[in-house]
DNA sequence: AAATTATCCGAAACCGGTTTTGGTAATTCA
DNA sequence: TGAATTACCAAAACCGGTTTCGGATAATTT
């Protein structure tokens, strides 16, 4: 069924060497051998086993792309474009995306190593980078290509791609200020991320920019799933000093956020802003809908894809870092100061008194 | 860097085709070379080259999945988790998965027989069916091995995987008639996809049961995204015979449906029900949240490999396809019928005049 | 003790390509 | 006209594995 090299050889009356080399584009082969070469393979539909070739060549021409869907809901909502970015820049090598799963982070290690040792890999894109990535280090005892998704530390020794989140999250920050807010939450995501310490960085300089002595900060981390986001801020909201206005790292976090504003009968965006980052297509629909940094992903993907074929073909390449800023996405989540943080508890605590009373009135007419 | 077989075989002092005999389980190597064996190549840290072992049984140990994100944001929402049920079921035979994407429909066939000619991919899974697919037509005439995520044409003759759709639409046919919906609308998707076939017969079976002649049913197609369903709906209801609910192929028309409710100054799940399909996460935050079919997209990615990796390694099996059930989300946005059609009509040409006198009363308090 | 049978392993062929080597025929040059 | 190139291609080696074949040694059998 599939043709072989020695099969187009034979129907030639060739060698398959010679085959080879008018593929090739060798300078040895006359001009008429090589159109007929090329005439046949079109004819008989003929193209080199990519397997067989790598066997000489030491190239699988794949790139590994190795996922942590640890809870089913992890990473979901960036990955669709970042994949179509890499698959796209890589195909114009002739390579493709291996794409695997991993249930464990030392699982995750183990693909990382397999996967470049037997060969089915010659270099990884790494998403989600964490403070001293051990996927990092593994990689490197392997000599394998690597390009990182995100920043870490000794930046200079690797190619990377990253959107600029200090940025972003000063710019953030410096907007509710400029609303007016004095009282910030900075809610952080996976801890162990590097992407979770530059959000924060973030907001420090945003604040330490800003500073008159009057800016309160409340930190928090491991903020991750709209659950969190709507625990944290109901709690925060309901405590003596609640802040004005929430810093998401996460979207997901920042919607969760909202659903708590709301949850107390106050209207997000004007008694409470909420500020996420990344631009999941649920922002866009939520009520009031969330002002975020929007990401693209399909670019991040791309321009990773295009650093790991230089790492891997142009030998003796400089590695190269590049930041680029998301676009933030004015929507109806934030917005001017309408209370002071004392204020605020003062409303929330009526707002809860009515509430509840109410609940006890209805309680006795039930009665 | 990498050490092969013969190093191995050097470092052992013995023949590399005994070296490949103890590590493949032959049983004339004797158990204390064997062990000699796996010792050295635990400790030299060796793992045969899948490459040079694919040219001998001419495997390539990967599976393919060629996506067409024809724009940006299609098929985005299935999968992440998709990819993860598949990679995870395939990993068990030492399987990775290889995901490339195209920009036309052409690119893909091509990408497609690219794939399994050039031998980077011994079989393929075909999400997202078509009538008379070209991918199924190009493939079994590479005899390359195939599952199909969806339904087609000729069914006995592969295998496949499908949640029953038909079913599906005809519970939520059966629901909105049990509301008292009488005049319904089916806004389906992509007209070539076969699943839309299969979405609008469950729409017509509920109907055909419980038909007293009194139900009107309107149908439309291509209706993939939120602008399209907020269109239409908006159209629809502003009709002289609006329909009182919505059954749509896709979340993300129904979540456009939702807004165009909405505009209308209308209350989804009240005045006008929705029911959707697929469970989109967006569903989840949409206000109200939207009655839904949830899929378990892991699940179908994980048997999709299953039913591949039969396929592939056990020859002479037959060919299976699998039926499951979506599971129904009774969230927010549908409910007992409160206008009948021409109810509805009137309801909303009045609030419609109601709006524009306000407004024009606006524009003149203005001049 | 000789013949037979197992046991174990080295040697070699093979998979489908690429690349090097070397040889022949046609050209070019002196 | 003879020598030196040049153009072209067949043959062979190689990549890193797997698998077949056959031979040497040890263990049984007769």
């Amino acid at each position: 069924m599939k043709i072989t090299i020695q099969d187009l050889a034979d129907h030639l009356g060739i060698s398959k060497g010679t085959v080879s080399r008018a593929l090739r584009g060798y300078a040895d082969v006359s001009a008429s051998t090589v159109e007929r070469v090329q005439q046949a393979a079109k004819e008989l539909g003929y193209q080199p086993s990519a397997v067989a070739q790598g066997i000489k060549t030491g190239l699988a021409r794949s790139v590994g792309l190795i996922l942590l869907p640890k809870s089913r809901a992890a990473s979901r909502p960036f990955l669709m474009q970042f994949i179509n970015g890499i698959s796209t820049s890589i195909a114009k090598h002739g390579y493709t995306l291996t794409v695997a799963t991993a249930q464990s982070d030392a699982e995750m290690l183990e693909l990382h190593r397999d996967l470049f040792v037997q060969r089915k890999v010659d270099g990884f894109i790494l998403p989600r980078t964490m403070h001293n990535d051990p996927r990092i280090q593994i990689l490197d005892q392997l000599k394998a290509p690597l390009v990182l998704y995100g920043q870490t530390e000794n930046l200079t020794q690797y190619s990377w791609f990253d959107i600029n989140q200090v940025e972003c999250f000063r710019r953030a920050t410096t907007r509710l200020l400029d609303f007016g807010h004095r009282h910030l939450a900075f809610l952080g995501g996976d801890a162990p991320l590097f992407y979770n310490s530059l959000r924060r960085k973030g907001v420090e300089f945003g604040i330490r920019e800003f500073d008159r002595g009057e800016v309160q900060l409340q930190v928090f981390e491991n903020i991750t799933t709209v659950a969190d986001g709507l625990e944290c801020a109901l709690r925060l909201l309901q405590s003596s000093q609640p802040p004005t206005c929430f810093l998401c790292a996460l979207d997901l976090s920042a919607l969760g956020v909202i659903r708590a504003i709301k949850q107390l009968e106050l209207i997000p965006g004007e008694h409470v802003s909420v500020i996420g980052y990344e631009g999941i297509p649920e922002g866009e629909f939520s009520e009031p809908s969330l002002t975020t940094f929007e990401v693209d992903q399909y670019e991040a993907g791309f321009q990773c894809g295009v650093k790991l074929m230089q790492l891997i073909h142009e030998k003796g390449v400089k590695v190269t870092g590049t930041l680029t800023m998301a676009v933030l996405l004015e929507r109806g989540s934030d917005g001017p100061v309408r209370f002071n943080s004392s204020e605020l508890a003062t409303f929330i605590r009526n707002r809860k008194r009515l509430l509840s009373s109410q609940e006890k009135l209805h309680r006795m007419t039930e009665k």
